[in-house]
DNA sequence: CTCTAAACCGAACGAACGTTCGGAATATAG
DNA sequence: CTATATTCCGAACGTTCGTTCGGTTTAGAG
């Protein structure tokens, strides 16, 4: 009996990852063949025993590795420029761009990017002009950093709870900013990750 | 003389716009075709003419918005859990998985996301855990936060010149910890963003 | 050696894609 | 009205995929 060759089964795995690394998604199966100058119905052979085995799987963008096939599951990020007031829905004249993040990396949900201004987040890490990963929820836990609706006026604080006066309110993370206790906190999301420039 | 149904133009451009926002790529031919009810040499007609006008780019994924087509070239990069002592080569095994990010976000050039631990750079926004996006150079102006390779090994340091010594030290941003002055210096890259969690 | 199962190849197929082309439909100018 | 240019359709074509199938080769067991 012959048994396949494991040395190749190894490379053409190298093979797909290089070539998702390089393109951005996997070879098709002549390009396989090609590379190591074998039939299709071989280079296929060898590629349905890889998706057999889990290594690689198969999309519209020909066969990939498996860690490419995750990270191509993303979510698409708008990029607001001023903050939306109102409902978001409204806020799509502001969109600069989009950004694309894979969803293993920011989680599931609907996401927007918002670039902050004020200097009201400093303790938490967040400062000027730096972009803040919103994930759109409508509710939030104590403790988290959240974009609330207040006055008809879009802010990111920490949502804090007074014990005394058994309320919410919202905790800017600067020392020289006091506390705001609203009438009424609509929270729009929650912060979830920060992105900032060095340079 | 008939002219083209301008709302229908813009109503396509819309719908592709749509499309690359939810499925990443844009459309086929027969995609608009059964959208709008349509032959698909006339919804290629339409197409056609939006790529003419620049408003739209072919690519081997389908027609797609410009705008998606300026994010779809990506920069693959490694994120890297442990830190890479030597040259960079030899650090592929602790690669941790990779992030596709549109050029246009991080720049041209070679990158990797660095886990930063330890808290020596406190002061410019960089904390234990966060993910550092390097750009691999081997040069860099005083003032920058490079990743610098010291006594075989590798750290995170703002690059500073002292001029009565007539030398360049590392300066961490951390009060409580000295400026380092190596004898040699050997930049591998700078460090252009930081990414953190908030929850 | 023989026998057998696996590996391999070449050819062909179906599906999906973009593209081209001739003719029909249609709106507008004269 | 007629003439003409534009728009549109349907059909066909070429290409590139992945997939399948029959036949051939080949390695290893007996």
């Amino acid at each position: 009996m012959r048994s396949k060759d494991l040395n190749l089964m190894e490379g053409i795995r190298d093979y797909i990852n290089d070539y998702c690394d390089r393109n951005g998604r996997g070879p098709s199966v002549g390009d396989v063949a090609t590379k190591w100058q074998m039939s299709k119905s071989t280079a296929q052979s060898y590629l349905s025993a890889l998706k057999r085995q889990g290594k690689i799987t198969q999309s519209v963008f020909g066969y990939e590795s498996v860690a490419l096939a995750e990270t191509r599951s993303t979510v698409s990020v708008p990029i607001l420029g001023a903050i939306p007031c109102g409902p978001l829905t409204e806020a799509e004249e502001q969109i600069e761009g989009y950004l694309r993040l894979p969803e293993s990396f920011v989680g599931k949900g609907r996401f927007y990017l918002l670039r902050t201004y004020g200097n009201s987040m400093i303790g938490a890490g967040i400062n000027d002009g730096d972009l803040v990963l919103v994930r759109i929820q409508n509710n939030a836990n104590v403790g988290e950093i959240i974009v609330a609706l207040v006055n008809n006026e879009v802010t990111l604080k920490r949502l804090a709870y007074d014990e005394e006066q058994n309320t919410y309110y919202l905790h800017p993370e600067n020392r020289r900013m006091k506390d705001i206790y609203p009438e009424e906190i609509a929270v729009q999301g929650i912060a979830v990750k920060v992105i900032k420039d060095l340079v």
